[in-house]
DNA sequence: TTGTAGGCGTTATCAC
DNA sequence: GTGATAACGCCTACAA
């Protein structure tokens, strides 16, 4: 079934009937209506692969998705798929690993796929600086703020990873703490450096020098590298009473070393996470957390591309509030 | 850029260099040599879109979920995603409201597609039976058994609900439960349904009369749902030993219901879990469960469907073990 | 307002 | 082993 057949069945021309289905003007309502019915008849559509050819493009939207540890990413892709449910888009989903360029990988597959827009979770700095330049489709990154990379084709959407972890540090500080652990943080990832340096800055801010900074214990986000770090930091033996976990799952595995070595959150030592999964609103103790609005970013970062792709936008940069989520996890000494 | 811009350049023809591209024989190793050349030099790609045109099929797979609050799709779609990844299938995901039919979706979108696969996340029976006569490409149905539902181009790969979820009674009816409270289930899913019954059998199986079996509270797969389930049940003032949640997420909300209420996890009340995420054994207490492997699962799922593709593959339909995964949420009395 | 015709990039069927 | 050539289904000037 084509649209020669719809011409053949309504008397009217292959034009015509073209015409009717991308809502051109110029066509009659008798026209419009006789080939209507004939279609949803049929339950016609149309044959995508003649259309791009024809038009030399698609509508295809790639999102790269850069690690695959991150738990908050599967959510975030569903809920940049259910935005684009209705619409004529086409959503491409493409993994890369953790260590990959995924701005090479990003512009292979937008070529291969021919995608008029493209859409990176988790990508970093060095990456874009090196290689975005080879693509020129409109681009968003979501959970970085590429402002000064110099794209003009590349909007950004994301937390002020700094005054979130700022925020949290500070709370810790405010409520008595001064020997404050960080755990988490992988090298080459912007958003833990971010992070990173909201710890450090709010310790500086409450007129700590460097040397009393809390240890240290990298790693990436998921519970077990969260239980691994806090179970070297308490093992090391070095007196802490507060934590600052760079995501709530790292804060999740720490509680639970924590408590594995007989201690306990938030009496003997008190824990803040970073993202404000779910989950954390049901953990025991409950965890106070830095909550990013996932649903806000995800939506922000679909509505700049839309209007990029059909109302031809300009690039912008956008920072979505967050939260100091006060919960049970930290007590004042 | 197009195959004839390579025909011209290396002086071959048209049709030889789509030869060489489509791997076809009759070619000269020189040929070959001379274009795969000048393809690489200029990052030459088929256009799909011509080529699906001419070959009038596309190679799309279609994901379809069902129902957005499971917390184990995404995982499971970014696992199918990565199976895939160096394919030459493109994969388009689907999801679908907990309320529609999954199966009308289906063939809506794999039309429009011009798909040649189908993957359907948690569907249910009832839309199969009604409906999947009308999808005529190899499907897989992953988390249910559809070996008796007559439709000789439907996989299915699943674990078993009943067995799982009776072993996990059984284990708590050994421990010296006798009312054990069952957590969770929505009307229309023919999971819980199933894991509802292992719960009854494994009560009858130790001589409770169905008027013994401990209280029921229904409710979807969300730790929000688990709290307030538990929650009731708790106020209800019904004497109970033990919690039976359908899925690990209920559970925890459940530990929490628990917990706000002033008792302990699994000195007042024991309580196991059904999924296995990887969040339970972190969790404190870390929670007994019944672990299913979403990873084979997934895996397996996908190798049927490439066989269906591939090889011409007769649809088959699997169960992947699971285990019951002993941790700290249950106490012998 | 409608019809006609050319071509998008590829594959497949011939003939050579 | 290779080269022409005719589709595949659609869109879009352009003509009527």
């Amino acid at each position: 079934m084509t649209i020669k057949d719809i011409a053949k069945e309504t008397g009217y021309s292959l034009g015509t009937v073209s015409r009717v289905l991308n809502n051109h003007p110029n066509v009659s309502e008798k026209a419009r209506k006789a080939i209507m019915e004939v279609v949803d008849k049929h339950g016609f559509i149309l044959n995508v692969s003649a259309k791009n050819l024809k038009q030399s493009q698609s509508e295809n939207i790639i999102i790269v998705v850069k690690g695959t540890f991150n738990e908050l990413f599967p959510v975030m892709v569903q809920r940049i798929q259910m935005f684009f449910r209705e619409t004529r888009y086409t959503l491409i989903t493409e993994y890369v690993d953790e260590e990959s360029d995924e701005v090479t990988r990003a512009r292979e597959v937008c070529l291969e796929k021919r995608a008029i827009g493209l859409i990176v979770l988790g990508g970093n700095k060095e990456n874009f600086v090196k290689g975005f330049d080879r693509i020129h489709i409109p681009t968003v990154l979501v959970t970085n703020y590429a402002k000064d990379w110099g794209f003009d084709n590349l909007s950004s959407v994301a937390t002020n990873d700094l005054e979130g972890a700022k925020k949290a540090v500070e709370y810790l500080l405010k409520m008595g703490h001064r020997s404050i652990a960080l755990v988490g943080g992988t090298t080459g990832s912007d958003t833990s450096d971010e992070r990173r340096i909201g710890w450090e800055e709010a310790q500086k801010k409450y007129g700590l020098k460097p040397e009393e900074f809390g240890p240290e214990e990298k790693g990436r986000y998921s519970f077990e590298a969260g239980y691994k770090a806090m179970d070297k930091i308490l093992k090391s033996g070095k007196k802490i009473t507060a934590v600052f976990a760079l995501a709530d799952v790292m804060a999740i595995g720490a509680v639970s070393a924590i408590s594995d070595a007989g201690l306990k959150v938030p009496d003997d030592i008190s824990v803040v996470g970073y993202d404000g999964i779910p989950m954390g609103a049901y953990f025991c103790p409950k965890l106070t957390t830095v909550k990013q609005s996932i649903d806000k970013i995800c939506d922000r970062s679909c509505e700049i591309l839309v209007d990029c792709l059909e109302n031809e936008g300009t690039s912008r940069h956008e920072y979505i509030p967050f939260d100091l989520d006060l919960r049970q996890s930290v007590k004042e000494i």
